[in-house]
Parts: structure tokens; sequence; C-alpha cells
DNA sequence: TACAATTTTCAGAAATTTCTGAAAATTAAG
DNA sequence: CTTAATTTTCAGAAATTTCTGAAAATTGTA
């Protein structure tokens, strides 16, 4: 397998940029590679684009099965394990999304959730409670809304992210339109 | 200064988190801290709380700084600096979703507009930019779409998030109404 | 200016993460 | 069952990141 100059570039990017995406390089650059590359690849394939041991291939792809990015294949006639990104570059943005909300959001939730629990011993407390509180409400709103967007069909995400300005126009009609939707909380 | 168990469990939490949003565990636990506590606190105190090195708490602050979540005060007959959060919990979760939308996509779409510039020279490359421009025209948006979402007052950004399913009904509307927005290329 | 208080810097130490490669485990075919 | 192909594991090596603490720089006061 050989990658063109622009591959190799979109791929070495990635890989930068992997561990402020929720990976490693290594991982990043994997990724990068099944997105550009149709066809199905082979763990030696990879480890042969990257320059990285067989090894690392392996536990890489165990991460990105992890994250439901990638999807197992088997040729005819060849023992190996092929891989492709699974889905199309809305799929995965989609898959990337839910799993960083799940990373990102939910272990502070919990956190959250059971020091909301203990009674405040003093005013101290009571006043940490309050901003705890503060941050766990805002935490949840944030949550339910990456839910809420995870879930809209792409035609639907698409109009919405496509509104800009509209968008604060269109909030004012909520509730003002006979048949509209009904007012929420 | 002394830290309730609460606070105390809610500071070394967000260290844990730090690194999935992007800072390193003591940032995380430092702006943590100064979250849950209204007063100003000194650098000092930071790392005396923190159980850190003065220094490390120097860098800390300057990362703090750099992410525009800390405000300095100075307080009469005191020469030490001292920090609090910027502004209420949705200044700092606006904050730090700017910060993170710069440094997690605008490098990317950078690179990426460079690549396509490029004109391809054989039918592997063609297939290969077909493939970045997809990843571009989705990053772009999602990228003008963060933007928009910063700059919506917070009220309209509250009544946003809770629509839930409201959000897809809203959106039918788009168009249908008259005097309603007019439709956004 | 001189001086003490305070903050910043940064070289090296410590901690953590990532990677390699050989050995072990698994899988499929005969 | 045996064998060969393939994948996985994981101990230690390498690379990277974070942290410390002493020295240098800066700041405010007199």
């Amino acid at each position: 397998m050989k990658l063109s100059s622009q591959a190799q570039a979109f791929v070495l990017h990635f890989g930068e940029m992997g561990s402020r995406w929720g990976f490693n390089r290594t991982v990043g650059q994997m990724f990068a590679l099944l997105t550009i590359h149709p066809e199905p690849v082979n763990a030696d394939q990879l480890a042969q684009a990257l320059k990285i041991s067989r090894g690392n291939v392996s536990m890489g792809l165990k991460e990105l099965q992890a994250w439901r990015l990638v999807e197992l294949h088997h040729l005819p006639g060849d023992r190996k394990d092929y891989f492709t990104a699974a889905g199309s570059i809305w799929d995965l943005a989609r898959t990337v999304f839910e799993e960083r909300r799940k990373r990102e959001l939910d272990p502070t939730l919990t956190l959250l959730r059971q020091l909301l629990l203990n009674e405040p011993q003093d005013e101290q407390e009571a006043e940490a409670q309050e901003r705890i509180q503060e941050v766990y409400d805002l935490l949840e709103l944030l949550d339910q809304f990456a839910n809420t967007l995870s879930r809209l069909q792409q035609k639907d995400l698409l109009k919405l992210m496509k509104l800009g300005s509209g968008l604060s126009k269109l909030l004012e009609l909520k509730g003002k339109v006979k048949g509209g939707p009904s007012k929420a909380k």
C-alpha cells in the first residue's frame, strides 16, 4: 500500500490532532488512513504504511473497535482480517461525537450526582454544593442536548447547522405559532 | 485554605477528567478549585491546597489565563496576585467550548483547505481528494454551527437545549411560517 | 537607588503514555 | 490432531508529558 503525498499529509495531521480528539497518535493515523482509503486494509498493510509495529496496530484496531469506528471484513481466500471505516463521514462524526459525550460528560455527571446526595454539614459545604449544583445542571442539560443532536436525522441536523443567524429568529417563533411545538419544561 | 471533603472530591475528579477536557491534571484541579471557591485565591494557597509546587502553580495559572478562564484580582494591602474563575458557570462553559473549537477544528480546517488547493495528479489522488472534501465540508459546517451556538444569548441557548424532541418539530416549521426566518442557503 | 516580596523560568527528575517485538494464544484448513 | 497462518498480549524500552525547586527576573515600596 502506497499513500499519495496528499493522503500522507492527511494521515500525519490526524495523528497530530489525535490526542485532542481522544486517541493517541497512531490510532489517529490508522483512523485517518481507513477514512481516506475506501478499500479494506489489513493489519500488515497498516503497519507497513504507517511504519509502526504489528503489535501496535493490533492494539490500535482494538481501540478503534471500542470506539465503533471500524468494520471487519473478510476477503474470499484470504485468512487475514480486513478493516474499513464504519460508514460515511457523517456516521463517523456522529460516532465520535457520541463516544466523546459518554467519556467526557457521563463520569462527571455520575460523580456530581453522588456529591449532591450528601447533606451539607456546614455553611461552607452548603455554598460549595450550590456551585456543584450549578455545574451539574449545566452539564446535564448539555448531555441531553448532545443526545438530542445525535438522534436527529441527518437532514434535520444539516438544516439546523445551516441556519446560522436564522437560529435565533427560529427560536423566537417557538410557541408563538398555531400548531407549533408545545412549550417544553 | 482547607477544602471540605465535597470540594476535595470535586477537585480530584476534575483533575482526572482534565486530560479529556484539554488540560493536564493539575490545571484541571486548579480550575475546579477556583470554580467551587468563590473567594479569590493566591498562588501559595493553590500550591498548599493541591499539594503541588509553586512553579507548577505558576505554569498552570499561565495556561488558565491562555484559556481565558481566570481573572486576576488584587486585595488592598497585599502584594500577591489573587485569582477567581472568570464569570459564571455558563461563561466558563462557553469559554471552554470556544477554546476547544479553536484548538480541535481550526488547525484541521486550515490543513484540509491547503490539501484541496492541489490539483490531483492521478485517479488515486482524485478519489482521496473527494473524501478530504467530504471531511472538510462536514468540519466546516460543524465549526460554523459551534460559532453560531457560542454567539447565542444565554436565554436562547437555554431554550434550544431544552427543546428536546421539540427540536425536529421546530425544524419542520422552518420556512413554512408567514413572517418566519427566511431560508438560509 | 536598594531591597524585599513575589512571580516566572527552565533544567533535570519523575511520572505517564506509547510502542516494540518476541512469545503465547487463537483460528482455520487438511 | 497437526500444522501453519494470523492475531493478541504484555514486559520492558522509548518517547512524551508533567512536575519540582532553585535561580533569575520582575514588581512595588520606600
